[in-house]
DNA sequence: AAAAATGCTTGACTTTTATCAAGGAATAAA
DNA sequence: TTTATTCCTTGATAAAAGTCAAGCATTTTT
């Protein structure tokens, strides 16, 4: 089975392209493996690409002055991740990716991405539509970690997340959802 | 001058509109007044438009089960605001939008802008960059949640937005940053 | 101008979570 | 299979923030 199939199938769930549309879009896609522990974005330099994850987990997080590591992106199969700021202000990023299982992945570089919704309308339709739904899923993320204690937005994941709760260290998870890796023993072991 | 400045400039700063572009997207707009307190948005009922101010202040706040407010989006003129998820879903709100002010808004229906963005190549590429942008933001609003104080959160508030920091009632400020209001009166008095 | 409602502050106390430190379990490397 | 490394757990303590309650100040309403 090709290896553009999950991404194809996911811009078809929004708009519908033409063989010589998608012909297009999967030519401007850099397949590329990548090792356990290996950095795709690192501080300093621009996040040149999206990434589409077609095997393999990635986390993308922020160092802080004083050493912590904070989570913003656990992402697995059939996710998306880039140090999204950095994307599009082409600036240095400030954040790391790195890949938490060896992974295979699709790139698309900015400006062949921002070319092709210049020309494509159903691609531009489906960025937009899709980075709508990405914005709405933000807001829950916000409200959650605005209202809710450490063991309601643990659970919350858990439920929402089983396989991937599973699948990462818990470190990461701890420092995706804001809590000490400590505390996040303490909350599962009651239970 | 015109009513419609605001968001057109606001557009122009992404793509260029024609004249004829220009007429129709202004035609889907719907010139609205609230009152203070008043209700723009309500748990139970669908977030039909997506809405600019022109003038005035709003809040987008969620009420929990003991009756607590968190506020996901406080918004001045030149800002849009709308429950997101149930305007791009089409499902019942779970949040009130309230006038913080006297407001003036101007409203389009999830039906127009989408009928637009079909029609309207440039019009869908502002609105998938603008998106992007709020993306971005996002995901700083985000790191900011899980890795700093509230402290750190309230200056880099009060840093990022002096004018509406002293705009807006404090218990909205602090249900916006996820403090109670009693601790963001006491980050105040100690300095 | 008086009364009511709203918003802010402060104190005392409680709860939650972080921190520091040590040890154990599991996994990966030699 | 032994040794390292990584990750997780647990206990003791400290710090941060929330809660409850009362009072004051400001604005709005009558």
């Amino acid at each position: 089975m090709s290896k553009y199939k999950g991404i194809l199938d996911h811009i078809a769930r929004y708009v519908e392209l033409s063989d010589s549309e998608i012909e297009e879009f999967t030519s401007i896609l850099k397949t590329t493996r990548v090792k356990k522990r290996q950095f795709i974005v690192q501080p300093g330099f621009v996040s040149e690409y999206r990434n589409y994850i077609v095997e393999g987990a990635v986390r993308v997080f922020y160092l802080d002055d004083l050493g912590k590591e904070h989570t913003v992106i656990i992402a697995i199969e059939d996710w998306f991740f880039t140090d999204f700021y950095s994307y599009i202000h082409r600036t240095p990023a400030e954040y790391y990716a790195e890949a938490l299982e060896d992974s295979l992945i699709l790139q698309m570089k900015y400006e062949d991405v921002e070319e092709l919704c210049n020309r494509i309308h159903p691609l531009c339709q489906y960025f937009r539509l899709f980075t709508e739904r990405s914005m709405a899923y933000s807001y829950k993320r916000t409200i959650s970690n605005i209202s809710k204690t450490s063991e309601e937005r643990y659970w919350e994941y858990v439920n929402k997340y089983p396989q991937i709760a599973n699948r990462v260290p818990q470190y990461v998870l701890a420092s995706y959802l804001g809590i000490s890796p400590e505390s996040l023993s303490r909350i599962r072991s009651r239970s």
